[in-house]
DNA sequence: TAGATTGTTAATCGATTAACAATC
DNA sequence: TAGATTGTTAATCGATTAACAATC
C-alpha cells in the first residue's frame, strides 16, 4: 500500500534527539579547539551548555569514540568522530531554490560548509534575479537545474521559495534527481516515497517559545 | 543551588512535540478554511499531512476543543482553539536585534504575525544600518532599546546578530526586560534563570537531514 | 592509591500507538 | 440503524536518567 510505504519511508529511523545535541556539542568543540583545550570531558561540556553529563556520554558513544577515564576525550579526535558520524565530510553539494531574502541569508550563513553543506548554485524563476551573484554563488534560471544536477551529482536541495511556488519547485528538484530537500517554505510538500524532506518551520519554534513564556508566567 | 535551578528553569515543561505538530495542523487549517471546508476530521488531516490520526485526536484534545463523532471538528472553532492554546493572540510584540540579511529575511517572513509575533522595531550597532526602514520596521541604534522596551512593554527578542555580537546583545536585551529570546546566532547564550532561550539552529536540521539521507542509501 | 570520568546496564519517564467504548 | 469518528484508557516504545562497575 503506497500510503503506508510513504509513512514508513518518511520515518527513516535515526536518533534525532541525539543528532541534534551532537551538532550542538560540535559547535562548542570548535571553540574549545580554537581555545587550545586538548581534552574535554562530558561534565565539562555539560557545565558549559547546561546539559546532563551522562546524556552527553551516551550521545558521544554513538560515534564510537573512546574516551579516557579521568581525562575525557581528545578534542581533535572527538570533533573528527562527530563529523564522521554526521557525514560532515564537506562533499555534500547543494542547490538553493528561491533566491529571495531568506535564500540570500542562508548563502551567507556562517560555517554552513563546515556543517556539511556546500551551496554550489542558486536558482530562481524571476529573470530579475538570475544572472547575478550572491556571495560567489551564481543565480541561474530554473530551466538549467536538471542538467546541472546530473552533471554535478547534486543530491540536496534547499527550498526557500514562497509557499505558492514551493510545490512546483519541489517537483523540478525531484525530476532533477534531488534526494533530500531542506524545506523552509511554510507548506507540506508532496514528494515520492524515497525523497527526504526536512522541514524547518519558523512557526513551530515561535509556538514553543510563546508557550514556555506563558508557562513561566504562571509559576 | 544556582546551577540546578537553571536547569530546572530552562526546562519549563510544555508538550513540545504536540505543540510543534499543532502549529503544522494550524497552517493546514488556514488553507482548509480558505478552501471553505467547514468541517475537518482527524483522519482528514492525517491523510493530507501524513500523520497518525489518533495522534492528531490526542494533540487536538490538548486545546480543549470538542469534536463531533462522524463529522469531525468545526474548522473555525478548531483554528480558534489552537490559536488560543498557543497564545497567538497577536499582541506579542517583539524586537529584532541584528539587522543583517537573516534579520531582514525574518521581517519579511510571511504570516509571522498570524503566528503570534509582531516585530515592532529592529536594532543594530552599525550606524550604516540604523535610521533605515526594512518593510515598515525602523532600524534603531541599540542604545534606544532599554527605554523603548519598557515603554512598549516588549517581552520578546529575536536575535539575528553574528555569533560574536550575540552575547552582548543578549545582555542588553535582558537588561531591557526581555523575557524570551528567539536565538538564531550559532552560540550558547548565557542568561539568568528566568529568561527563556529558544534556539533555532540551522545546523541541527542539516545534521538530521544528512543522517537520514545516509540511512536511506543503506536500505 | 584515591578520585574523577568513562561506559554499561537497569529504572524511570514521557510520548506514541493500539484498542475500544461512546456517540452522533 | 449502521458506520464513521471522537475520546479515553491501556500497552508499547523510545529516550532520558540513575546506578554503579571499570579504569586510568
Amino acid at each position: 500500500m503506497a500510503d503506508k510505504n510513504n509513512i514508513a519511508k518518511t520515518k527513516v529511523k535515526v536518533p534525532e534527539h541525539s543528532i541534534r545535541r551532537l551538532s550542538v556539542y560540535l559547535r562548542y568543540l570548535y571553540s574549545a579547539r580554537d581555545n587550545s583545550d586538548f581534552y574535554v570531558s562530558a561534565p565539562n561540556i555539560a557545565k558549559e551548555l547546561n546539559f546532563d553529563p551522562t546524556q552527553i556520554v551516551k550521545d558521544l558513544s554513538l560515534t564510537g569514540i573512546k574516551g579516557k577515564p579521568r581525562a575525557g576525550y581528545n578534542t581533535f579526535e572527538l570533533i573528527q568522530a562527530i563529523e564522521d558520524y554526521l557525514n560532515f565530510d564537506k562533499s555534500n553539494r547543494a542547490f538553493l531554490v528561491g533566491a529571495g531574502s531568506l535564500g540570500s541569508a542562508l548563502i551567507s550563513y556562517p560555517q554552513l560548509e563546515s556543517f556539511g553543506i556546500k551551496i554550489v548554485a542558486a536558482f530562481d524563476i524571476d529573470p530579475e534575479k538570475t544572472g547575478k551573484l550572491i556571495k560567489r554563488v551564481n543565480v541561474l534560471p530554473v530551466s538549467q537545474m536538471p542538467e546541472l544536477a546530473k552533471r554535478l551529482k547534486v543530491e540536496i536541495g534547499i527550498l526557500t521559495t514562497t509557499a505558492e511556488a514551493a510545490q512546483q519547485a519541489t517537483n523540478l528538484m525531484v525530476e532533477s534527481g534531488i534526494r533530500a530537500i531542506w524545506n523552509f517554505a511554510p507548506i507540506n510538500l508532496k514528494v515520492p516515497d524515497d525523497v527526504i524532506v526536512q522541514n524547518t518551520s519558523m512557526y513551530s519554534n515561535v509556538a514553543i517559545m510563546l508557550k514556555k513564556l506563558q508557562a513561566s508566567k504562571q509559576s
